[in-house]
DNA sequence: ACAGGTCTTGTTATCGATAACATAAACGGG
DNA sequence: CCCGTTTATGTTATCGATAACAAGACCTGT
């Protein structure tokens, strides 16, 4: 095999073609000013010794590490991933390349994810949700980058936010069931306060119910979150337990709303004919199950091709204001509710 | 709001907490010897300053990014995640980050991927599979840092590997339907040969049925991967139309063994009673859809896992050799399949 | 009390690309 | 044919942390 001998620099490729350093530098840069014959003999010499441009020199001289810093609760949740993926595609044509972290629903891990994300200099820094630690706060405030929170209309930004009302999504979901008459209506969410998304749609389905004058107090704790399909059938399960007379049950996403009807199904309780059943954010699992999930889509991809065209734009310089993009998600009536 | 000044280096620290800058660094790193008051009272400067670590200086100089690249096909899909979660976790400890990357199924993509995440300098590199362009698998094995290609047993690995036989997994599935008196087995899985798992997949299922002395041509082409419940739902669709006599199903991942399960469900043909249904990765669904789905875990957090420590001692010197470390893919039979 | 060791801190040069400035060559319109 | 402009290339200094080397302060046991 090769000998672990020293990694070529532009240096060499210079000496190599018989021309300075800075002309390789053109070279390998696609606007540049480098005549057609240069820029191939430069590329033949570079291709001949193997060289492999370093960026960590370049982004320490030229002060730009082509990084979009995200943070996303996991990884492993077909929203996120979404996201993730609209953010990706709208900054790769500009080179723009993301540097993940998750913080699983973890306000001190973000603020320990954060701070290890701005070591690296990115140009800026994407956030999921508006709750932060004070530290992290301050961090984002001052990190002389755009910062943007998603999935989230924050009280009060720090930045630049696309984002919706996780709220007034599952508000809809209330008066939907409403109208159709069904007024026991059930909410199964996570336990703890960590998934602060989970929780707004929680405090919003207490409120919506009030409104209506209904009865609020139909929630089940469903564990720590991530919920799942599993916590969302045991939630289900306590729920037919303890509140059988429940005519709608609303979960905090289609996953554990999926769960809960596999428990339905298990009992023999019929969905929609005994209990309707709902869930949040349009999962695959939601459009082909038997029967099809009542659910909400908040176009987790949207928010992410256009926090992505937020960036480009402030990066440009054409966006200097602190903008708020509101994503309005759709509600989907389907097979499990009435 | 904060002016735009210029953000503060080590030396400003240093001159504020009336110290070189070299023992500020020195400070900023655990194990560095500094004395408690000094590294306190350097610390309390940095913070009144708001001063932020700078990597890419540090990246530069001692020629170490922390960084592991890791391409993965697509970031929605959950086996995939398991993968980099075990990774990140296994890494996280000695402040390994991850560079993610998603070839999306193509291996130019993933030539193009692999050259932007040399650049950043890595200390290593993960791959998933062992199917790359020439010039993909030249500059792996030119890159000068460890390689690990994970989710297959390349014949001709570049570096280390950890990973499993497809093929192997699938075989087992299919001695599982014939040791069930079950002959008439069909196979369900993308049609390009884009994604290389799914093809070895499908070739383990063709060679198996053929060591049996079976008909290997009821195969079922999805669509182009990633193929998911939809895709499943459809090929079934098109299975019970022209071969209404086939006894089992083998698909190429739970996600459309789900979706074709569905499909029998929507035409009210009994699962196991009609036709068996397997899947492929154990994904939740399939611990939960009503019946249960027979499937094979490939462990992925497991790959993640043990790659993660792989490269740990690959850069601590204890490990020169290229390693394979070969998972045993477990078969669960669940209630899909008699 | 002193040689040899450990602990803490400082000095200098450097990692490899490129921003900023400079310049020679080619071009082009009147 | 000349001068202003564009194009192609070179020179020098620099981004900010830290490796390598050096050295004084502080021990510690005999």
């Amino acid at each position: 095999m090769t000998l672990p001998r020293k990694a070529p620099t532009m240096a060499d490729v210079a000496r190599l073609a018989g021309v300075s350093p800075m002309t390789v530098s053109r070279a390998f840069k696609h606007d540049a000013s480098v005549s057609d014959a240069t820029r191939e003999a430069i590329l033949k010499a570079a291709d001949d010794l193997g060289y492999v441009f370093d960026s960590t020199a370049s982004n320490l001289r030229s002060q730009r590490t082509n990084f979009v810093a995200v943070t996303i609760p996991s990884i492993n949740n077909a929203n996120f991933a979404d996201t993730v993926r609209g953010l990706s595609e709208g900054l790769k044509a500009r080179g723009l390349q993301i540097l993940l972290g998750t913080t699983d629903y973890d306000i001190f891990e973000e603020e320990r994810l954060i701070e290890q994300l701005l070591r690296r200099r990115p140009e800026a820094i994407v956030v999921t949700g508006g709750q932060h630690t004070p530290r992290a706060r301050r961090m984002l405030e001052n990190a002389g980058i755009p910062v943007i929170e998603t999935w989230d209309l924050p009280p009060s930004p720090i930045g630049h936010v696309v984002g919706f009302s996780n709220a007034a999504a599952v508000r809809a979901m209330v008066d939907h069931f409403v109208a159709r008459g069904l007024t026991r209506i059930a909410f199964i969410g996570g336990d703890a306060d960590r998934d602060t998304r989970g929780t707004d749609r929680r405090a919003g389905f207490i409120a919506a119910m009030q409104t209506h004058g209904l009865d609020a107090t139909r929630l089940i704790a469903a564990g720590v979150p991530p919920i799942s399909m599993r916590e969302g059938a045991d939630a289900m399960g306590r729920l037919l337990d303890t509140l059988p007379d429940t005519e709608a049950v609303i979960c905090v996403s289609d996953l554990s709303a999926f769960g809960a009807l596999t428990e339905c199904q298990r009992r023999g309780v019929e969905v929609p004919g005994r209990i309707s059943i709902a869930g949040f954010g349009d999962y695959e699992i939601g459009a082909i199950s038997v029967p099809t999930l009542t659910t909400i889509n908040p176009f987790p991809r949207e928010i992410g091709a256009q926090t992505a065209a937020l960036i480009l734009k402030v990066l440009d310089g054409e966006q200097a204001e602190p903008a708020t993009l509101s994503i309005l998600p759709r509600l989907l009536p389907r097979q499990s509710s009435r």
